[in-house]
DNA sequence: TTTT
DNA sequence: TTTT
């Protein structure tokens, strides 16, 4: 009745987090990252293998997924593995698996904060998260951001 | 296009693994485990928070599972994330998340090896097993096994 | 300027924990615990090969390893990877690489903590401890122990 | 007499790799890694926590290592712990603690693809690499790199 | 010896 | 839905 349930992630978000603010001052993030594979099949053929991970995030590592993570970037995750139940719009009963994240480094990615931002960017802070990436705990508090 | 997906698991079987021998000579194994976390409430209760998950293994893997691995087993788990959908007996399409594991290392359980079963337990392989964990990874060959 | 540490351990401990008290009221445990991997080399041969890990363990996982460990006990560490200098009784400075757990379960062993001697064993708590591995974290209280 | 043994490191390089090509085809990369912590002390101020980690690849991360990897680049590795001694230059024994990498993700690092970097950088392969991180695994053939 |  |  006891055990070790960890999931280590590395891999790029699919879409900006959707982040929601509770009414007792906590935040969720979630939101899916994508890990791939490439290896040669038998037919020495290039083929790419590529998982989706939903992600969740609490106070204070929402926070800072709200802020520094964007599509397309990547970004370390670990966590734990947690499975629910909810009914969808429906009626239905549902079951979804989810990783809720207890450590996240943030590794930066191919949209680059750098000018790459469709609109204009020339947040200074936003160029430290990626060029100085961020290992933040859950236990942290915010304000503890090392940039 | 790259990235890194790893779970680590160490929990106990909910029921016998079920193995399927396919036609070309492949097995896999189906079985879930549980982790659990126990810490103290608010009000400084007891709580256990246990989360099941569904572990898949193929050849060689599946054979030592199912060889050596029974309902209440406890194992480490090593391998990967992935979700796939199918259909159900009435047609719905469900989804499922599992973990294909890569490596695999038993540890026994709650049906020692030292004869501590309270029942009869006359399995002298599910004693060697416990006794002398037995880590294996996908590649080795069956007959590689190290004990 | 940020990273990720991380060693995943289980292995058996070489000898007993040894564990000092100190005056601030935290408590360090040391002990050693082997790692051992298999193979068949090119003969055909098994072979066996064994890695030795200095861990180290800080209040309150060290006053759990005193209690609960022993040597050949079975044990899985989740820590960081720490180098240190320091000098022996000549005077010549030493470097030595340890893991300082920050999470831990017990998983029993040959040598059973309550005298489960190979040979009669009715030990009620010994069962216990084998079917209930106590993960701990380092934040946890000592008296938080789920057994 | 069996376990686990892992070490997941996300740092950047402290120098350029030394690669060495043995007579037997084989190639052997070795270099260290620096993982940080950043916290904050009792006096609120804050502190950062280097590790470095000796890391050796062999053939085919090794050649990896020798075209990507350079001085200041971030990059996963997952590997094993192992210890060795050797005798130094003057006889004396000495012990050493590295990281055998069985899987290599290249992150980039300070000298950014997008001309990010202050000075000149005009290292192609250096860009490829940090915006197409790649994730190899030591059984991979050398020419199945996914980029 | 890195990185911010 | 990402990334190369």
């Amino acid at each position: 009745m006891a055990g070790v349930n960890k999931v280590i992630l590395l891999g790029n978000l699919g879409k900006d987090p959707e982040v929601r603010h509770l009414e007792n001052g906590r935040a969720v993030a979630n939101f899916s990252i994508a890990t791939s594979e490439t290896y040669k099949n038998k037919q020495g053929e290039k083929v790419t293998n590529t998982e989706w991970h939903n992600v969740v995030l609490w106070t204070p590592l929402a926070e800072i997924a709200e802020k520094y993570l964007n599509k397309g970037n990547q970004v370390y995750i670990e966590g734990k593995l947690t499975s629910r139940s909810y009914e969808d719009k429906d009626g239905v009963t549902k079951y979804i698996t989810e990783v809720v994240g207890r450590e996240m480094t943030l590794l930066g990615g191919p949209s680059r904060p750098e000018g790459a931002s469709p609109a204009a960017d020339n947040s200074t802070s936003n160029n430290q998260a990626s060029s100085d990436p961020a290992p933040v705990e859950e236990s942290n508090e915010i304000d503890d951001l090392p940039f």
